[in-house]
DNA sequence: TCTGGGGTCCTAGGACCC
DNA sequence: TCTGGGGTCCTAGGACCC
């Protein structure tokens, strides 16, 4: 373990930090050496065509995620390059959430691999929060067989930073005294939202670190790069990051896509395949209890060019058939441009997800998945008011009548059970 | 560096309503 | 009729993240 850094501060300071930021470690590829010890300490690659991760020894000699396969393996001659085996790592995303959770209640994950901790109210229980982080430390390498990073600050974004830098394997405490000795000198690149482009119009202002930012100020940075990016840059800089940690956030879109190399497609050939992307999205969401509005058909051209053509339905759906219709129109009107450009990747996505409102998120797992009924009941007279049922109802009336009509319930008054029971029956 | 698949959020303009 | 302000929704595109 790397405690260490220069954040730290052994006694664990008047104010503890609280937010943990725990980040699996080469996550595809370190369940690959965990399950098959021959490939332990050798460069591992899994994906074939591209990328899809790396270990650390193929990171060491140039690998990057998302790199094209060839150019990997002639990085890397000695890789090993397995084909990814996606349900063994949903498996070991799920026993290491359930060690988060056994840690703390209020756990918001990022992706398979990620997820932050609000452990502020465990110190005076469990210990300091460094001790928390080495004990979920030990126990994810103990119990799941594979190695994780935490980082631990007063914010979430100081503690994300603060894993990346201590990654891999390590653990690293930003003490509140500490911050500014701690961010400042690293390079804007490490801010979250910072890509490439944003990097380089910040590089021809001569920002080139944390501290650079915080220097050039709010405005200077919002006619930079717009007022959102701006304002959230600028803040993070000067370490003012009000987020919470948010547990159970629900998807606010799902979606699937191909690409399809170089060669000619013909209409028809187009049309099989958007067929079998709808069909795999329609039993995705109606496995996630979801209904959508918005379908939003991507296409990529020959030149990586892209565009995105979408339509919203009149009414929420959970069937193949209508979603299938909208999708089959886009590309038809999109045929033309298809076959002037050449197409290389066909996409679908789902948005305006029934109940994908922030202010449902807080509620906990098993209410959020449990089955809806078309009406819920919402409390009358002589029947108490279910705590979850005002959110499952504005799911229906969302499903049924859109995201407007809930607005003017909730206007009309916050009584769910004088309106709710006129509704006709969900289809 | 010639490029996979899954997402999130923001911006901006136009339509439409009051 | 020649003209305001505010709000929501839809569409398209762009940047970014893992």
């Amino acid at each position: 373990m790397r405690g260490g850094g220069r954040g730290e501060r052994s006694d664990g300071g008047p104010a503890a930090a609280t937010i943990l930021h725990a980040d699996l470690d080469a996550f595809y590829a370190s369940v690959e050496q965990r399950d098959e010890p021959d490939l332990r300490g050798r460069p591992v690659i899994v994906g074939g065509g591209v990328v899809l991760a790396a270990s650390y020894e193929a990171k060491a000699a140039g690998v990057r995620t998302a790199m094209n396969g060839r150019q990997a393996r002639a990085l890397c001659p000695g890789a090993v390059v397995v084909p990814p085996r996606m349900e063994a790592y949903s498996a070991a995303s799920k026993d290491v959430f359930a060690i988060f959770r056994d840690t703390t209640p209020l756990v918001e994950g990022i992706s398979v691999d990620e997820a932050f901790l609000e452990v502020s109210g465990l110190a005076r229980l469990v210990g300091t929060p460094k001790d928390i982080a080495a004990r979920l430390r030990g126990r994810v390498l103990a119990e799941v067989g594979l190695p994780i990073t935490v980082g631990v600050a007063r914010t979430k974004f100081l503690a994300k930073v603060a894993s990346g830098v201590a990654k891999p394997d390590g653990l690293l405490v930003v003490d509140p005294d500490g911050e500014r000795d701690f961010l400042h000198p690293l390079r804007v690149e490490r801010l979250w939202g910072v890509g490439r482009v944003t990097a380089g119009r910040l590089h021809a202002m001569g920002v080139h670190t944390v501290a650079d930012v915080a220097d050039l100020g709010e405005p200077a940075l919002v006619s930079l790069i717009g007022r959102a990016a701006g304002r959230h840059l600028h803040g993070l800089a000067t370490f003012s990051d009000p987020r919470a940690v948010t547990p159970g956030v629900r998807r606010r879109s799902i979606g699937s896509q191909r690409a399809l190399g170089r060669g000619r497609r013909s209409p028809e050939e187009l049309d099989t395949i958007l067929a079998g992307i709808v069909d795999r999205l329609g039993r995705r969401l109606r496995d996630g209890d979801r209904a959508c509005r918005t379908v939003v058909l991507r296409l990529r051209f020959d030149d990586f060019a892209r565009v995105t053509r979408s339509h919203t339905l009149r009414a929420a759906t959970t069937q193949t058939a209508p979603i299938h219709g909208a999708a089959r129109e886009l590309l038809t009107e999109a045929m033309p441009m298809i076959l002037d450009r050449g197409i290389t990747l066909i996409g679908l996505s789902l948005a305006n997800l029934s109940g994908d409102d922030r202010e449902q998120l807080e509620l906990p797992l098993d209410a959020r998945e449990e089955p809806r009924p078309a009406l819920a009941g919402a409390g009358t007279d002589d029947t108490p008011r279910d705590p979850h049922a005002l959110d499952r109802t504005l799911d229906a009336v969302r499903a049924r009548f859109g995201a407007a009509a809930v607005n003017r319930a909730t206007q009309l008054g916050r009584d769910p059970g004088v309106s709710v029971p006129l509704l006709p029956e969900h289809e």
